[in-house]
RNA sequence: GCGGAGGGCCGGAUGGCCGCGGCCCCUGACGGGGGUCGAGGAAAGUCCGGACUCCACAAGGCGACGGUGCCGGGUAACGCCCGGCCGGGGCAACCCGAGGGAAAGCGCCACAGAAAACAGACCGCCCCGGAGCCCAUCCGGGGUGAGGGUGAAACGGUGGGGUAAGAGCCCACCGCGGGCCUGGCAACAGGUCCGGCACGGCAAGCCCCACCGGGAGCAAUGCCGAAUAGGGACCGCAUCAUGGCCCGCCUUGGCCGCGCGGUCCGGGUUGGCAGCUCGAGGUGUUCUGGCAACAGGACAUCCAGAAGAAUGGCCAUCCAUCCCGGGAAUUCCCGGGAGGACAGAAUCCGGCUUACAGGCCCUCCGCGCAA
RNA sequence: GCGGGUGUAGCUCAGGGGUAGAGCGCAACCUUGCCAAGGUUGAUGUCGUGAGUUCGAAUCUCAUCACCCGCU
């Protein structure tokens, strides 16, 4: 368990190889066949992900909020903490050439602690990468 | 001190690590580094008013349709703001009011009641004549609208005189209407004289009067690139009926379509650039005019521009606030815990409305206490 | 950004100033050996919310909330 070690120094671990780049997906097609391929739901979030077979390598991941979280403020705050928990964490487990699609679900997403937050991601990763 | 009225303001702070968007500079090809700026009082609802852009462009009249509605002022404009008037509420400070016209017309006023709008008269009251010995009662004729009960509202109200009984029939006051005078720019107020009741309510029912309004909206609109043959633009010639030109009709112009020829662009879809942030600008101090809204001037300072959409994520301490335990009869101290309102720019301004934890300041009113 | 519509009984909807209604559903009873159907009777409403106009508002006016639908 290297979680509560890694959250101890985790703002300020600079990176030894070079990670790769994340991208932004923002294609509404894009969106369309991520939903398509694999999906695992979480407390706090729905996570889909999809092998794109293109030849790129680029981890690209897109953020979906919808009216239902609540008003605009709460929508940015979802998709915020989605971002900066996604920021941390596909860099270094997720796979290149796929492309991931984070859902905000009503209420926990905003109230989920950030650590929760972070595993629930981890976790959901693991299980969609260990699919066939 | 208690209770109340009006107005204004703030709406967490500091630090650390990791990030985001615009602009500038440096280094330089993917990139990296530095600097700087980066949400609100409501950014919201989209309820009004504008700026700006386009709609093949205008001028005038009539009519629809929609809006506004005491008076004066402010403003680019407004349905907003300021001052005043009138009506209503409150002991008061103060608050509330879609507040033109009901003798231009139409319509409605359920139930109850004799009668609901313009006159009439159900129970009554009174007089005369007759029937009846008288009374009671009945019949006929006439006067009356005081009394009764209904209703939201009943034909001016109260008091007195008067009368057969009554009645603005007469008188006083109030109310209503009209004339004149005074004050005021005006709404209106005050005074005075006359009339002698003749005009019930509803116009957020139709309507009448006055004033205002062309339509669409930055996904407007303009430009560039890729791509493809069904579309479109322009010019010239021809030209008849008719249709259309962003509510209808009319008048005066103007334009478009149908056919032939020529030249040019290139639909859907998708991407980029401009519009795009400096404008009736904001904020602070101050001067002049004005009761004020506001106007004019001086100085200083500030300026978000994204586009699956930045302005953040996490942590610590402090500050409000609340809870628990302990010491002191509350306030105070110590320890622990909880915990931060409503809410996120999307072309830009001026308003209105709605949401909002908690806190601060100023002015005023009533009551009580003390001096 | 612009525009439109709806909100009434558990459900679907009428009613457009004068006592809130219909159908389905629900409950009780009758009928039947039992059930269904049928019949009789009954209960049920802040008329989305708050103000205003009016003697009186589900209805008219304004504000507000929620939901739905168009156009670009």
């Amino acid at each position: 368990m290297t979680v509560p070690a890694e959250a101890a120094h985790a703002p300020g671990c600079a990176p030894e190889e070079p990670l790769p780049r994340l991208e932004t997906l923002k294609a509404r097609a894009d969106f369309l066949r991520a939903a398509r391929a694999r999906r695992q739901g979480t407390v706090a979030m729905m996570v889909q992900a999809r092998r794109r077979d293109d030849g790129t390598s680029a981890i690209r991941v897109g953020f979906t909020c919808s009216k239902k979280l609540g008003n605009a403020v709460t929508r940015n705050r979802a998709k915020r903490r989605l971002r900066a928990v996604a920021r941390e964490v596909l860099p270094k487990r997720g796979h290149p050439g796929w492309d991931y699609v984070l859902i905000g679900r009503p209420g926990e997403t905003v109230s989920r602690p950030y650590q929760a937050l972070k595993s629930d991601l981890i976790r959901a990763l693991d299980k969609l990468h260990a699919k066939p």
